[in-house]
DNA sequence: GAAGAAGGTCACTAGGTCAA
DNA sequence: TTGACCTAGTGACCTTCTTC
């Protein structure tokens, strides 16, 4: 078959306009101009688009294929294959939608016993996200140290479950903020310590904070498996995240303190990935953070533990599932999040032997050079717990 | 901008037509709108498409044909006389639409307290599906080879479409069969390049296949690169299904055939994967090899059918979410799916140069043993061409 | 910055469904 | 068989780019 992508070049601007009385070439009709590549009417060009641009269903023709002028319209075989014979051509789009999806979206639930689907959260769905929303946003903006740029919070947590918020802001404000102007070489290493422990307490707060998590009832080893992965992975949302609005990561900070320079690779190409390939929104990050944080696939032992946590996850995609359809977005964005959780995951499995490597050896010297007068930090402690 | 600032209510589509309180012109009752070329009611108009269009019953009135008013219902006779008589016309028909595929999904009745949803497959998803699956069990059943065990393939396709899988079958039946008996060594070469001849055909008869994936309009180097990944992907697809069903693959096969040890590993580890982590049913296979064989992620430049693939992937998402809700099965499932079809995409780009480092060392040893008297392997030639 | 073309909207209607 | 109600394709008319 010829390529037929030589296609002619197309009369634009004020030119040479379309005269009175030239015809379709589709459908023998008064001609508006041309449309897709070809002279035709308007009913033909909302039909090609609609077909083929939109990607609706194509059907055999009852004639044989033999339909023609004005009929031509009735039937969607022959009238696309005229469109396609006289130079019509999808080299013309410029954007894609998909209306069929929406069309389904719009169902309203009927009164019988059987509801048909409709693409709106409940509230529980939306007291869950306005909770999850509110926190991150506090955590994304919150300094990590005292160099940081801190961004604004205000007016952007408005519209969330404001109480538990402020509880949030609270409970993080008790953490003992890491200071990174190392007075001596032993700062350094305070200085490391508080920033995991930070993170870790951060989680904490967080993991306690998902509504329907029922945080106590998990059995310890479960908790220290969600907090010691949690805080390799979340970070690094908040990161992309902070990239996103407009505060670049920072390489440095991580540069000779004796982490491996793969480990550092790893989670910049993970950031970058979050930041340039996902570019979510900030309800969505906050979504993919709790799905982070909740994951049951990283050695949960316990069959209960693994089951809630399952169904908070499928909680929590139902809800971005349908937040994703209000906002018009396309499932394979859903798909692409997901695919991110799965590096994610691949990440901190990975490197979780390396970081915690390099923090043992952190506390070695930490140990040797001081009888360590035991700052207290909650959340390093808990995970530092699990391991031998 | 400040067009004129009076009330001028910004209208979108088309004007209003009718008013209320114009009368049926057979009935006199009130009016739905132009049907069939007069203003009607809606019973006059099923009436008129159910008579003339389909039934094109008739039977003698009792009254001599004095019928009138709203009794002009009751009485099939005069009804349609005075249709006709107010101009209403069987030229109005269109084609008759896509009968739907008989309902094999039947809404499952609730018992639980916890469903409150329940989606459907519409036609098109049904069609869509119907082929989906009816091609994917031929292609699955197909001996790849006369050594590998056949499945049955009676009974299975019996709900599906069955016209355009018949139409597979017949295609598929004239690709060459690839005969493992090696008479003499280069037996050996040519076995390869039948099957891989036969995967990449396969996928062509597949991929032209695919509702509304309209293969001639794509580019020849988006073919090429959809051919050439999926002759990758699914046959790995395929052997994981088959190994649902009962035949486990066959390693052998590949060993001492001169393919590197790490290819052979990766492909045996998703085969794995995909039969014991995601044990999917058949509907699901073939709508994951689906998307498998239309991902546009991998190098398609044209932005235009990069476009056309990332519709055809979210119809089939689509119908695989709605899918798995009808089989109570959890949004995770889908993400699993996503996350395997992510690792088959990892193996295909890790190792197509390795792949095709091997099909030409074949072919060099084999043009220099014989003067190739060139069999036409329509498949591989198609996907040869792309290559330097 | 105006003409022309791409894309969006939505009332309208062909055609299907199903309980009565 | 009927008709209330639904689904989804249509096309008149509109807005939003893009090009000259
Ligand atoms: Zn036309
Ligand atoms: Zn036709
Ligand atoms: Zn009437
Ligand atoms: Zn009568």
């Amino acid at each position: 078959m010829s390529t037929g992508a030589t296609s002619t070049p197309r009369k634009r601007g004020p030119e040479k306009k379309i005269q009175p009385g030239e015809l379709c070439q589709v459908c023998n009709e008064q001609a508006t101009g041309f449309n897709y590549g070809a002279l035709t009417c308007n009913p033909c060009k909302s039909f090609f688009r609609r077909t083929v641009l939109e990607n609706n269903l194509t059907q055999k023709c009852d004639r044989g294929g033999a339909c023609y002028g004005k009929f031509i319209r009735r039937c969607i075989d022959c009238r696309l294959a005229k469109c396609e014979l006289v130079g019509m051509n999808a080299d013309y789009i410029r954007d894609l939608r998909i209306r069929s999806i929406r069309r389904r979206i719009q169902k309203i639930p009927t009164n019988g016993q059987l509801m048909k689907f409709s693409e709106t959260l409940d509230p529980f769905q939306e007291n869950f996200l306005a909770i999850l929303e509110g926190f991150w946003i506090i955590y994304r903006n919150k300094q990590a140290n005292i160099h940081e740029p801190s961004l604004d919070t205000t007016g952007a947590v408005q519209r969330t479950a404001y109480e538990v918020v402020v509880n949030f802001e609270n409970k993080l404000s008790t953490i003992k903020q890491p200071n990174p102007f190392f007075q001596i070489a032993l700062d350094r290493l305070h200085f490391v310590k508080d920033v995991i422990n930070l993170h870790a307490s951060m989680m904490l707060v967080f993991l306690e904070a998902i509504p329907s998590i029922r945080w106590h009832q998990l059995q310890e080893e479960t908790k220290r498996e969600l907090i010691t992965f949690g805080t390799m992975e979340i970070p690094l949302i908040r990161s992309g995240s902070r990239s996103l609005s407009g505060i670049p990561p920072n390489r440095g900070q991580f540069e000779g303190t004796g982490l491996r320079d793969w480990v550092i690779e790893h989670m910049f190409a993970i950031i970058e990935d979050f930041s340039i390939k996902l570019h979510p929104d900030s309800y969505e990050t906050a979504l993919i953070a709790a799905l982070a944080a909740t994951s049951p696939d990283r050695g949960i032992t316990s069959a209960v533990d693994y089951k809630i946590l399952s169904n908070i996850q499928e909680t929590i995609l139902e809800i971005l599932r349908i937040k994703l359809g209000i906002d018009r977005k396309q499932l394979k964005v859903l798909a692409s999040f997901v695919a991110f959780l799965q590096k994610l995951r691949e990440y901190s499995h990975n490197s979780s032997e390396e970081w915690w490597r390099f923090i043992s050896h952190k506390k070695k010297i930490f140990m040797a050079q001081q009888q360590e007068k035991e700052v207290v930090r909650t959340g390093m402690d808990f995970v530092a717990q699990g391991r031998t």
